[in-house]
Order: structure tokens, then C-alpha cells, then sequence
RNA sequence: ACGGGCGUAGCUCAAUUGGCAGAGCACCGGAUUCCAAAUCCGGCGGUUGGGGGUUCAAGUCCCUCCGCCCGUGCCA
């Protein structure tokens, strides 16, 4: 059973990141064949820096590896490492009506704000099926937003199976991720890098302590009792902490006499402690490039060995690559 | 497709007859606060949509391209 998951590298990773998807990623990569990789194709169509993307694509390496990513159990590797993957994309292009694309999300809402769209845009529900179909995916873990994406590419997979009558392409499932996890923000909100509430997972110490000083809370002086239930703080310790913890931070919540600026000094601690074993490892790693250099070309290899012979399949089954076969 | 309006900091917008590109919000730092919020002090932030031209000097005038909005038309 094939495990696939993309992450694009648009900033550092945070809490919501975490909770809400590279922790569950990461759990399935004892599967048999799992592959993660860094979506910095997809990451073009936002990001316009090359030295911002470079960047973010390292750090996104660096912290999956950090977070408990292990390379023995997974392939981890850059999109941009597999040239199979943008000849796919062409290949399934080819077969992809307009309408499949204009009823997509991403691209109907930019359209409805009024934001001009790129083909890059427009098109990527298509980079995305080739991300999937180039290994024979079963299994795709995504967001719920991501999930029309994921028919997306099982319409296309089933229409050039159909148009060349073979069975080149697998049928990816998704794997609708747990958003149960509340995190808020910085504002209470719902923690997302578009609401600009995010608190990073590797922030250093003293800016984390900061961030996490900077959540809003309501005016409760220190004897009133507070509701853990509606705190922004408390939803945030629940994420690092065990039942009993929990228990007893909800109740000097509502006993009194404890303020807020304690309660977020216990977020700080507890969340330390979570990330401590991760935190070490990232040190490592940045001590160690030539290592996560060797993980990623490990990685792109396995993924490119794999997707060669989906792309073979795919060639031959539409009638280009005559060198290649021979035939 | 034609006519009109618009495009300036992450966002909302200023900038007199062509004359040193500014403010508010946001963000970062500090004071204050149990922590926040509010308030006060300080800081970061710009190829003025792209290209060309006129001029000593262009956000401002001219040409051109791109994009967005409004109106009208064309096409079913």
C-alpha cells in the first residue's frame, strides 16, 4: 500500500501545521511505502522569490525530519527532484476538460475575489493528479478542502484509462485528515498563516514566549473565575498535555486566583516539553546539512524509480517514446 | 469589442500648477498590564502595475502593454 502526502514550503511550519496534518502524515509512514514530499512546483504559484523559496524548501526538509519524518520508514523528497512529475502533468493535460478545472475551488474563489489567475493555477488540480498517479498512490491524506482535488485526479485517471483503454493509472483514496484538534490562533481564530495568528513550531525560545503571551484573552482579573472551555489558552495547553493536566489547569481555571499570564507560562512550558526531543533534532540537522541532502537524493531516487515506470506505462499506453520501447 | 474609471507599503488610501513618496491599520521593539486589550514612545516596510518617451525634474504629462471595476454592444 502506497502513502502519499505533499506539503508546499509557503513559510515555517506552526502548531495548526502540526495538529492539524504533519503529525497525522507522519503517523502513517510505517505504511509499506510511504512518500512525502516538498511541493515547491506547487509553491510557484505563490511564491515569486527564488531565495524565499529556496529557504522555505530547506526549513520544510529540515523540520519534517526534525518533527519524527524518519527516511528508513519513508521517502521524503523536493517535487521539483522528480522531472517525471511535469511530464505527466502533460500527459494528463491532454485528456482534462475545462470543466473539471473551472469547477475547482482554489481557482473559483480567486476568480471570485477578483484576482486574476495564472494558468499555474488553473491548471494545478492537474500537477497534483500527476503528484498521486505517478506511484501508483492508494492512499492520499489531505485536508478536506483538498478532497475535490483528489476526484479531480481520479476523473483523469479513470478518463486516459478509458480514452487508451488500459489500466496504466491506480485509483488514490483520500484519507480525510482529523481537524477535531481545535487550534486557535494568536486571535482565537482558527490558527491558518492567511489570518496571520500563527504561532511557528521552532520559534526560539523567547520570541515563542512572546507569541504565546500575545494571544488574546478576555479583561478576567486574576481572583475571577475563568472558563477553560471558551479560552483560547486552555484549547492550546489541551494539545501538549494528558487528561489529568488537563483536569487541573480547568480547575484553577475555575476556582480563581490564577491569572492568564500563568496559564500561558504553562503553554510555553508544555509546549516545550512536546517539542524538546524535535527541537534537538533540528539543531542536529542544521549541523548537518550533507545529511539532508543525502535524505532528499535518497528520497528523489526512490520516487523517480517508481515514477519512471508509472511513466513508462503512460507513454507507451499513448503512443510516444518509440526510442525508449523499441516497438 | 468600444467608451469611461482605476492601479502608490502586507491592507485602506493621501501627495496643490510636474518640485525631497506620506498617513492610518497591520507587523516588529520598548513602556504599561498577572498575560492580553486600550494607551504612549520608537522601528521596519516602496523597481508608485510593466516597458518606452517628453522634461533640469514624472506618482503626476504623452505612447504602449498588462490587470481590475462600471456601462454599452457583439456573439448564442
Amino acid at each position: 500500500m502506497r502513502v502519499l502526502s505533499g506539503i508546499q514550503p509557503t513559510g515555517r511550519f506552526h502548531w495548526g501545521n502540526y495538529f492539524g496534518a504533519i503529525q497525522q502524515y507522519i503517523a502513517l509512514q510505517n505504511n509499506d511505502q510511504a512518500f512525502y514530499f516538498i511541493a515547491d512546483l506547487h509553491a510557484l504559484t505563490t511564491i515569486r522569490d527564488p531565495e524565499v523559496l529556496k529557504q522555505f524548501t530547506w526549513e520544510a526538509a529540515v523540520d519534517l525530519l526534525a518533527l519524527g519524518l524518519d527516511p528508513k520508514q519513508a521517502a521524503l523528497f523536493v517535487q521539483s527532484d522528480v522531472p517525471e512529475i511535469p511530464e505527466l502533468t502533460w500527459l494528463l493535460m491532454t485528456v482534462t476538460q475545462m470543466h473539471l478545472l473551472e469547477k475547482c475551488h482554489a481557482y473559483k474563489d480567486k476568480k471570485a475575489k477578483g484576482i486574476s489567475a495564472d494558468a499555474g493555477l488553473f491548471t494545478y488540480p492537474v500537477l497534483m493528479a500527476a503528484d498521486i498517479l505517478l506511484y501508483d498512490s492508494d492512499l492520499v491524506p489531505v485536508g478536506t478542502d483538498q478532497v475535490q482535488h483528489i476526484e479531480v485526479t481520479r476523473d483523469l485517471a479513470q478518463r486516459f484509462n478509458h480514452l487508451y483503454k488500459t489500466e496504466v493509472f491506480v485509483f488514490p483514496k483520500p484519507r480525510v485528515l482529523d481537524d477535531s484538534a481545535k487550534v486557535p490562533g494568536t486571535d482565537g481564530e482558527k490558527m491558518s498563516k492567511s489570518y496571520n495568528n500563527t504561532i511557528d513550531i521552532f520559534l526560539p525560545e523567547k520570541k515563542l514566549k512572546k507569541k504565546i503571551n500575545s494571544i488574546k484573552t478576555d479583561s478576567k482579573s486574576v481572583e475571577d473565575s475563568k472558563d477553560p472551555e471558551t479560552c483560547p489558552v486552555f484549547a492550546l495547553y489541551r494539545l501538549f498535555t494528558n487528561e489529568d493536566q488537563q483536569k487541573e489547569l480547568a480547575e484553577k481555571y475555575r476556582a480563581g486566583g490564577m491569572g492568564y499570564g500563568d496559564a500561558k507560562k504553562q503553554v510555553f512550558e508544555a509546549a516545550m516539553e512536546y517539542f524538546s526531543e524535535a527541537r534537538q533534532r533540528r539543531v542536529q540537522l542544521e549541523a548537518d546539512p550533507d545529511y539532508v541532502r543525502d535524505v532528499l537524493k535518497q528520497g528523489a531516487l526512490a520516487a523517480r524509480e517508481k515514477g519512471k515506470e508509472v511513466l513508462d506505462r503512460a507513454r507507451s499506453a499513448c503512443g510516444i517514446g518509440h526510442l525508449k520501447s523499441g516497438s
